[in-house]
RNA sequence: GGACCUGUGGUGCAGCUCGGAGUGCACGCCGCCCUGUCAAGGCGGAGGUCGCGGGUUCAAAUCCCGUCAGGUCCGCCA
């Protein structure tokens, strides 16, 4: 039945709409010729499309109509004769006859075939992307990605948060991701910054006492374009006062299974939670793909004292392919290939076959070693192992992006798992001064028990930060923040960031927490990346209205562009010709 | 900054390995025919600087070099 919005002054109901329940009603629908089929000058079938679907008007004699003509059809519903009823469309059993067809607006002949029956070549589908998005398929992830919205909003509303907004004109911050940078008209030579995140912003509020808050926000990063990653994406922000880490957890897990519930049908069940530790040994990764096991199998006790310079490095890592015995060996190399890439001193690999182990290093085992590797998580006649060794981390990550290379369905693909990953470390690694940097942000709380290793072992510093990964997608990430000065002040140190620097950083938050700053604990997760995944679509441009190429251009409006001299002058910007 | 893949009538492809006339297929478009089609059908037709520039060659869509655009990835994304 048509609901009440449906109905305008030029309409009486959307095309898909239509149904035998209309029968005898003569109605208006408006929409775009989706198809023209003519018998001659005595009979013709339109196909009239808008959002809804397609119905089918029919015309006795000629109609000057071309395809993406926008029409509106004075038609009475009628069932279809018996024998031309059409399963395939879901107004197909009826159709509008005696139809009057006013042309309200004509069209060129459009660049693409608007019909899903090839795939059109990108490129052409940006340069024209108000034609793209007419078709079904962008169609059905937009208006997918709007109920999740909605369904976001109205689970965090419904645990009582308050929606704010924060500025786009923001400060800049020298710290991690590049920003979008503003030059002020009104003050030369100064420039305001595009916000990577709310972050501090949502901080304040909770100084301010906006005890939760959430928005669903833009964020602007002036990095590298990925297919999951695009210069502005939108995420559910959220930060609440007088919370743990399991608060947080709660609310964003409560909105996500709506969010699920609304785009799936389907509401999983709680969400598992592995700590990051967990992750990196079984799956290679912080962002584990649950969908399908092959986790990695530590052998580095068996091969201790190996006599085998390929094996002698701190750990010794496998993965069974179940299968893999068959690969080629160019496919081994292939993978060999990219285990050095990503820093492996190599791959080894032995095939399980009922003669033992077949691999080039196979002779220089151990009878202990051998045994290791054909028992790999309970390796059978027919299957592969593949064994890094190296550093504990290295080889990790080398064995889980091989994992992923090999097992990971297709995004469309499988169960959604969704799994929170906890316990992250507080720091990673050093920069080229020698500071150690910041895992997740410089305002996360470490762990309560790790508090005394901040200067004597920082590296093992747990954090209260913990990410939302859905099927080997970071979908977000948040943390318990510092609200003490005492502690802030000590991981600044440990970050090799002076008061001084410190102050003009962040002298505004910092002098905010002087003034009462309740606890507080925050999460943020991308939308589009949710719903690229709940689209089946392994690129966020295909759930993106107007996206941007990967060279950060935008092919519709040619973004970006020079702007005049005029802009300049009145920005006191000049350009360097000279520069690259 | 780097690696790899792609670029051929409006669209999607084949042709490229192994150089020999812009050759082919499907869709779309234009014209004619057709009263129950729905990926309508039949007949006919138009439409191309083979991304761009250079080189090799008697001859380049094809081989080589450069470049541009799009994609995937590494670096980057506190």
């Amino acid at each position: 039945m048509p609901r009440e919005y449906e109905s305008t002054s030029l309409r009486d109901l959307l095309c898909g709409s239509i149904s035998e329940a209309h029968v005898g009603q003569r109605l208006n629908v408006c929409g775009w010729v989706a198809k023209r089929r003519e018998h001659g000058e005595h009979l013709a079938f339109l196909d009239i499309r808008d959002r809804s679907g397609v119905v089918q008007a029919v015309v006795e004699g000629s109609v000057d109509v071309k395809s993406e003509y926008v029409v509106r059809v004075t038609g009475t519903v009628t069932p279809r004769p018996e024998g031309t009823v059409n399963v395939k469309l879901s107004t197909g059993a009826v159709e509008l006859s005696d139809c009057e067809v006013e042309v309200l607006s004509l069209a060129e002949v459009p660049p693409f075939q608007l019909d899903d029956r090839v795939e059109i070549d990108e490129q052409v589908r940006l340069r024209y992307r108000y034609l793209d998005i007419r078709r079904d398929e962008m169609q059905s992830n937009l208006r997918l990605r709007a109920r999740v919205n909605t369904a976001l909003r109205r689970a965090m509303d419904a645990q009582g948060f308050c929606e704010v907004e924060t500025p786009l004109l923001w400060a800049p911050t020298p710290e991690g991701a590049r920003e979008f940078v503003v030059p002020s008209r009104l003050n030369p030579g100064e420039f305001y910054v595009l916000p990577q995140s709310p972050q501090i912003a949502k901080q304040l509020l909770m100084v301010g006492g906006f005890d939760r808050y959430y928005q669903i926000a833009r964020c602007l990063r002036d990095e590298d374009l990925r297919a999951d990653r695009q210069f502005e994406f939108t995420q559910l922000d959220i930060e609440a006062s007088f919370v743990s880490q399991d608060d947080v957890m709660g609310f964003v897990s409560e909105a996500v299974l709506d969010a699920a519930e609304v785009a799936t049908g389907v509401r999983p069940g709680e969400i598992e939670r592995m700590t990051w530790a967990h992750a990196l040994d079984h799956y290679g990764t912080d962002k584990p793909d649950l969908r399908f096991a092959m986790t990695l199998q530590d052998l580095s006790s068996a091969f201790a004292a190996t006599d085998v310079k390929a094996f002698s490095a701190p750990t010794v890592k496998a993965l069974r392919v179940e299968g893999g015995a068959s690969f080629s060996r160019s496919r081994l190399d292939e993978l060999t290939e990219q285990a050095k890439g990503l820093g492996a001193k190599g791959l080894a690999w032995f095939r399980v076959t009922a003669d033992g182990l077949d691999s080039p290093l196979a002779r220089y085992l151990s009878g202990e070693e051998t045994a290791a590797i054909a028992g790999v998580d309970g390796a059978a006649n027919g299957d592969l192992i593949l064994v890094v060794a190296d550093e504990y981390e290295l080889a990790c990550h080398v064995l889980g992006a091989i994992r992923v290379t090999l097992g990971s369905p297709p995004v469309g693909e499988g169960p959604y798992r969704y799994v929170w990953v906890t316990e992250f470390p507080m720091f990673e690694g050093v920069d080229e001064d020698g500071h150690l940097q910041a895992a997740h942000h410089p305002f996360t709380m470490p762990h309560p028990e790790d508090l005394g290793l901040i200067e004597t072992e920082p590296l093992k510093v747990r954090s209260q930060a913990y990410d939302l990964v859905l099927n080997g997608w970071e979908l977000g990430s948040g943390s318990v923040r510092i609200h003490r000065a005492d502690i802030q002040s000590r991981i600044f140190r440990a970050l090799g960031i002076s008061d001084d620097v410190a102050e003009v950083r962040f002298g505004f938050l910092l002098g905010a927490f002087r003034y009462g700053a309740p606890p507080h604990a925050g999460f943020a997760f991308g939308i589009d990346r949710l719903v690229a995944i709940f689209a089946g679509e392994d690129n966020i441009r295909e759930v993106i209205a107007f996206p941007k190429t990967q060279s950060g251009a935008d092919l519709m409006t040619g973004a970006p562009k020079s702007i005049t001299e005029r802009q300049l002058r009145d920005l006191r910007v000049r350009i360097d010709p000279k520069g690259k």
